[in-house]
DNA sequence: CGAATCTCCTGGAGGC
DNA sequence: TGCCTCCAGGAGATTC
């Protein structure tokens, strides 16, 4: 489900519960990515929250002691509730707060993940490989151009893989692959300085455009209130298999890239 | 080493 | 309705 854009207007929903804390936590079922530690209850009673960041797609949430690393995998998701809530078949985790607010996780597929760590997370070893933020200014041509020169995969890969740079899901690299006019497939080495640049400003753009808009909701992507997002409507290819391009009109083409599926127009990317 | 492929899991869509 | 196959936002593990 989510891309960066998706965890971040996560977080940010997130905001009401700081300074708030954890009276009680009920986890229905530990087996997420990673087993959740069967400790983490006592762990987090009367800890107060005390900061929410973000780090790729992990969402930080710092507490008195610790910090929860929280990823929400491909059908992860955060809401807030109120208190005697209904439960559902796949909400696993519920934290309950001291403002009558549960926190609720809820994943049918189980490949995210809730992780305890009382070290800096940025050391984690799930983190401390991670390229840099696609909106930060390291972020930039020179720093791609310089990654992507080496690289014999297709440029989508590369862009998709976290120690290059993180948050961009299979959503946001077709679509910032478009605006650019590259090719998904287009060896990554293959394309030029000036493509790159391109490339890189269109990486922000996309993302920091679905940020405001609420993220993409392609099936069941909901912010921590129940509320879809409605990037997905201003997606130029994704999901537009057989559709016609914006720009030339003639139909996008969707293919199997990396064991992803991908959307291109033939005509307007080269 | 880099690159490609496999894997975890459930549910929805579509074909028959 | 039911059964089957295919597909899905991620990313670490495994294999070549």
């Amino acid at each position: 489900m989510p891309e960066l854009p998706e965890v971040e207007v996560t977080r940010l929903g997130l905001i009401p519960l700081l300074n708030k804390t954890i009276l009680k936590s009920d986890i229905r079922n530990y087996s997420l990515r990673w087993p959740i530690d069967r400790n983490l209850p006592s762990i987090l009673k009367n800890q107060e929250l005390l900061e929410l960041s973000r780090r790729g797609k992990y969402i930080l949430a710092k507490f008195t002691n610790g910090t929860l690393i929280i990823h929400l995998g491909m059908s992860g998701h955060l809401c807030l509730l109120p208190l005697n809530s209904k439960i559902n078949k796949h909400d696993h985790v519920d934290f309950i707060f001291n403002n009558q607010t549960i926190l609720r996780y809820t994943d049918p597929r189980r490949f995210g993940s809730i992780l305890w760590t009382e070290d800096n997370p940025l050391e984690h070893k799930l983190l401390n490989k991670l390229g840099p933020e696609p909106l930060m200014a390291d972020f930039d041509k020179n720093y791609l151009f310089k990654k992507i020169k080496l690289k014999h995969q297709n440029i989508k890969s590369v862009i998709m893989d976290a120690q290059n740079v993180v948050g961009v899901g299979n959503i946001y690299a077709s679509e910032a692959l478009f605006y650019a006019k590259i090719k998904p497939q287009r060896r990554a080495n293959k394309v030029t300085k000036n493509e790159t640049d391109t490339l890189v400003k269109f990486i922000k753009k996309v993302i920091e455009d679905a940020i405001i808009k609420g993220g993409s909701s392609m099936s069941d992507f909901f912010n921590v209130n129940g509320n879809s997002g409605y990037f997905q409507n201003e997606h130029k290819v994704y999901g537009r298999e057989g559709l016609p391009c914006y720009e030339c009109k003639s139909p996008i083409t969707q293919k199997r890239i990396g064991q992803r599926s991908s959307f291109f127009c033939k005509h307007c990317q080269k």
